[in-house]
RNA sequence: GCGAGCGUAGCUCAGUCUGGUAGAGCAUCACCUUGCCAAGGUGAACGUCGAGGGUUCGAAUCCCUUCGCUCGCUCCA
């Protein structure tokens, strides 16, 4: 049974979450909000780690991307653009009878005999249900249809043996409130808004609503010609972005993993059309070749993007990758690639890559009556760019980063006890605390002074723990835990009880446990060799 | 949103059926001990039993409502 395994196991990644300060469930102490994550103060670390390293191999280490930090309330006018308004806020019905839901928009009229009842009773006990219900079947056909279906609904409000009560019919032209599948008689319909609405201006009318953004993409398409303008940037080049993001989701699930309030970081990637690439001159620079086609952009921005994962942690054999089929896409890709990570409760994304097109731009520039275009120097051609989109959900990332980390290993103590050890297999470059200081006693103040001395040089660069709290192995466990992946200890050696030794200290590896003695001179660049 | 299960200390859980003023292990803090891989000693702190309401002389326990978590369905432009 794989299926309890896995919820085992995630379980025990969530209480380790919670026990070493990675996440709270928020607002707590209030019985907490469905949907809404804190990181404490390990997961804080972890994911400005992710962020910060995300934003330097995408930015600052490359020429042609730059970086911009847009509001999350923006002009509504854009979600229109964008399509978020009207696929965003459908009227859904659910099939009162098998609770599938629908578009109710989508359902096509339909006409025939509506059989309404106004509730059943159960032939062999007391029970009644005096919940009205109708079913509407096709004109000419049996009553038999439409009583059987109305028995199954009565069955499924546990009416065990329904008699059906109060029958009627009604003829009835172009109706959309009955399934076409069966006739069972749909829910009321509801909208279902995807995007947090709210006022700008203290006033709450309809003229004045506008929403926290669904997505961060929009944002980097309607600043685009801004950027464009003071860049210095040519065809191709890209604009990048982290920033928090709100879908009021209706069913959060799986921990961090789907929220409603999470952080994307995303670029948008604009290229030349096809045609006029074609016409554009090679080589360029490795990363800039401006005469690649949409295909090829996409293939690398795909290949950068793993090579990213395996840099924090995340090898191939980890991440699993789905190119999505014609009929999956969105109504604005060309292509899409989804990486996903294998986690426990399911193989699931963590960024996709699309194929835009020139759809936002070529909306916005319909919707602002603003012009997007670019004018080619090379081969003086105007056009809308097109886009290649590598869009991360940073909380999943976060998220795959832990359960990626999460290790229990049996080991066997002097006396031959067996016990778990717990280790939190961080990257170096993302792991919250990069060095745990150890003075060996506490009782003896040289090594603490000593070890304190160790922590101050450290700590100027690198964040660092300092514990001198119980028997040194215990520290070392803690640490592990924590995911940190070096830890010093100053012995009776630091202080030059070997001669030779003095001012070296063991540095222990948290992922092998093997320990090696090394000058304090040598710590700081052996260290920052290891997290940069 | 529907269905099922669950919610007791920081964590894992016992106690709930059979109502009588709250327990264990681990973790935490202090001191001692500790010469390199946790769980030695002493002491301390920690829960209005998810929340609200009801029944009762009395509720963690029974009933109702609600919030949260997990799973399945649904949803995920």
């Amino acid at each position: 049974m794989a299926e309890p395994k896995a919820n085992e196991h995630m379980e025990k990644i969530v209480s380790l979450c919670k026990r070493r300060g990675f996440v709270f469930q928020s607002s707590e102490i209030y019985g907490g909000i469905n949907g809404f994550w804190d990181y404490g103060p390990l997961g804080a670390e972890l994911k400005r780690n992710v962020k910060d390293f995300w934003w330097r191999s995408m930015t600052q280490k490359r020429e042609d991307v730059v970086g911009l930090e847009a509001t999350i309330i923006m002009h509504p006018k854009i979600w229109e653009a964008s399509g978020h308004t009207s696929t965003f806020s459908d009227p859904m019905v659910d099939c009162l009878l098998t609770k599938k839901r629908f578009r109710s928009d989508q359902i096509d009229p339909q006409s025939g005999t509506v059989y309404f009842y106004s509730g059943a009773k159960d032939s062999t006990s007391e029970k009644v249900s005096s919940e009205a219900y109708s079913v509407l079947i096709g004109n000419g056909k049996h009553p038999d249809h439409a009583r059987k279906i109305a028995r199954q609904f009565y069955t499924t409000r546990g009416v065990a043996n329904p008699e059906l009560l109060g029958e009627r019919t009604e003829l009835i032209e172009g109706t959309v409130r009955y399934n076409p599948g069966n006739g069972s008689l749909f829910t009321e319909p509801r909208p279902f808004n995807l995007m947090f609405k709210t006022y700008v201006g203290p006033v709450e009318s309809e003229d004045n609503v506008a929403y926290l953004r669904p997505e961060t993409a929009q944002a980097i398409f309607v600043q685009f010609k801004n950027v464009l303008d003071v860049a210095r940037q040519k065809l191709p080049f890209g604009i990048c972005q982290i920033g928090k993001a709100f879908r009021n989701e209706i069913n959060p699930r799986n921990f961090t993993f789907r929220s409603r309030e999470f952080e994307q970081m995303e670029l948008e990637f604009f290229i030349k059309p096809d045609e006029t690439a074609s016409k554009s001159s090679f080589p360029g620079e490795p990363g800039t070749e401006p005469s690649w086609g949409w295909e090829q952009w996409h293939k690398y921005w795909v290949e950068e993007r793993v090579k990213w994962y395996e840099s924090i942690g995340l090898s191939r054999d980890v991440l699993d990758f789905h190119w999505q089929q014609k009929s999956e896409l969105a109504h604005y890709a060309k292509a899409t690639v989804d990486i996903l990570y294998k986690f426990p409760f399911g193989t699931q994304e963590l960024e996709g890559i699309a194929a835009r097109g020139d759809y936002d731009l070529t909306q916005h520039q319909k919707f602002s009556g603003k012009s997007m275009a670019v004018f080619d120097e090379e081969t003086k051609e105007r056009f809308i760019p097109h886009v290649i989109e590598p869009s991360a959900g940073v909380d999943r990332l976060i998220l795959a980063l832990i359960c990626n980390a999460y290790t229990e290993e049996e080991t066997t103590d002097e006396k031959g006890l067996k016990e778990t050890r717990i280790v939190m297999k961080l990257h170096p470059r993302v792991a919250p605390v990069k060095v745990g200081i150890f003075p060996l006693l506490k009782n003896k103040p040289e090594l603490v002074k000593k070890a304190q001395e160790v922590r101050d040089l450290l700590r100027a660069e690198m964040p660092v723990f300092y514990d001198d709290a119980g028997a040194i192995g215990r520290r070392y466990r803690r640490q592990d835990e924590a995911g940190t992946p070096f830890g010093v200890t100053i012995d009776f050696d630091t202080l030059g009880e070997t001669p030779d030794l003095k001012d070296t200290v063991t540095l222990r590896d948290r992922d092998s446990m093997q320990q090696q003695r090394m000058a304090i001179g040598d710590l700081v660049p052996f260290l920052l060799s290891k997290i940069r």
